[in-house]
DNA sequence: TCGATGATGTGCATTATTGCACAAAAGAGA
DNA sequence: TCTCTTTTGTGCAATAATGCACATCATCGA
């Protein structure tokens, strides 16, 4: 049973009872329902119909291949609806994927959109491993450092991460709050081990002796855990840092730490309803983010 | 939703996860399935798919077509099963048609059959209008008369019915036994209304004086009435006779009363083994009933 | 780092499908 | 009984679908 169309042929013969019908009704000429049935029947070899001069009438063969092929017309009809609401409206699955920094951030952001849109299911997927937009693992994807320039990806700018200078009351307390920058030669810093491209890094490794970074994590999570817990002054993103109150502003935020911060989604479903939605509803929450 | 054969491809792209591989299982050209995925997808408005280089991950919409799609191959698949077994297989209905004059005949030979075909349904369908194998009413036919010759119909001998002349106890004790043809004019007869072509009312006409053909029916079984409550000698099939005790028979059958029987099927299911199974069967029940 | 492999995508020739014109046949209705 | 209408069926030309060759790209493994 391959051709699937060569079925809805005569589905359409066995429902009105004619050549001349099915062949109106499927826009084709007439010859060519006659050759789908001959077809149809010599590949099965069963006759399907028994033709005279006013028409065809399935035999219980046809009959039985009428039954079947109106559940699944049915069926695609349906599908047909669905598929075509699917690309204008905003329901189903939005996966959504970022390093674990920005959850603080996109929690609230994701939590309002979704309760805008009942029907959606918010996926938030963090994780070591980046997530590939052009396997469909996700719709959008919010990423740091340099613009990626993958080939089927859109990239937009989407904002610069705020960072600055902080430490734990503890950390105040036990060895003084630094008054300038000259002063940073005698503090304890934290710091990332590995080379990275974060510009507060670079600049870290240019204004600050190397032996000065006593705590060096792989992870920005731990970073931000061993400056909560005093073991140095370190680079946080304001938003992060507002979160618990035991931290002071060592330093103001400056334009030349902020990471720039790209919204990214694959070609093919960047043109979607939902995913232009998300990233409009996005764009003007962080706006408001910034005023 | 139109054109199947597009949604069977999409399918089988969703289902192997490549379009070389779909295209293989297929049994065409991969450039094929990523016009027909292309044409899809865009008379849908929706990408069923994402590209990459390791293949087509289907989208949600393409998961949703995936189900359907599934489902559908499944249903294909079972119908296919059928359809194929059906054509040689004796099973569903046997619609068999005749005058109602040969159901005491026939109705043993069918009930036969039926035990040997448990998943056969017998309809035995008589009535005063011919039912027309060309619209699919019946699969076979018995017809009396001169053969039938409608171009689509395939007509093969069947039997020659026995014709006798029959009279009822009561008639003949009330006007007695003739001992010959010479003293027929001197009998009452029982016979047709209007001119038909059946070999003993024609036979009647020549050799019996209008007059005396004095119960005049339209109906082969008002005939037969007619004659079992003594009306006059009438022309009877002897295997209807002898189903009567208080019927004498006047004359032996003749050749010449015999009224030929032909079994007629339409072309389109004279080659089903259904059908051939019950005619073999029908000529082999027929010829134990003649020896 | 660099081929090797296997995947998608596209212009062009080929093939298969479709549409058209016409024939034939059988109801429908006057 | 005759004509008109509707329907199926078929040879031939036009068209659309398919296959092929080749390009391109990403991934895998040494």
């Amino acid at each position: 049973m391959e051709n699937w169309d060569e079925v809805r042929t005569a589905f359409q013969v066995a429902r009105l009872g004619t050549v001349s019908g099915a062949a109106e009704v499927l826009g084709v000429h007439h010859a060519t329902v006659i050759r789908h049935i001959d077809a149809l029947e010599q590949r099965l070899g069963v006759k399907l119909f028994q033709r005279h001069a006013r028409g065809y009438t399935a035999t219980e063969a046809g009959q039985d291949l009428l039954q079947v092929a109106k559940a699944t017309d049915d069926q695609f009809t349906q599908l047909s609806g669905r598929l075509k609401g699917r690309g204008s409206s905003v329901t189903g699955d939005l996966v959504v994927t970022s390093l674990a920094t920005f959850s603080p951030i996109l929690a609230p952001i994701l939590s309002e959109f979704q309760a805008e849109h009942p029907e959606l299911i918010v996926r938030y997927l963090t994780g070591d491993r980046l997530f590939r937009l052009e396997y469909g693992e996700a719709h959008v994807a919010i990423r740091a450092g340099t613009a990626p320039d993958q080939p089927d990806n859109v990239v937009q700018p989407f904002m610069r991460q705020q960072i600055g200078l902080y430490a734990s009351h503890g950390y105040i307390k036990r060895k003084g709050r630094p008054d300038g920058p000259e002063s940073y030669v005698e503090h304890n810093f934290v710091g990332h081990d590995t080379e990275t491209r974060a510009p507060f890094n670079m600049w870290l490794r240019d204004n600050v002796p190397m032996e000065n970074i006593v705590y060096r994590t792989v992870d920005n999570r731990s970073m931000e855990d061993a400056i909560v817990a005093g073991a140095g002054i370190g680079f946080l993103p304001s938003a992060v840092a507002s979160r618990y109150t035991n931290l002071v502003q060592v330093a103001e935020p400056r334009p030349e730490w902020a990471a720039p911060l790209w919204l990214v989604t694959h070609v093919d479903l960047h043109r979607t309803a939902k995913v232009q939605s998300f990233l409009t509803f996005l764009k003007a929450a962080v706006k408001d983010l910034d005023t």
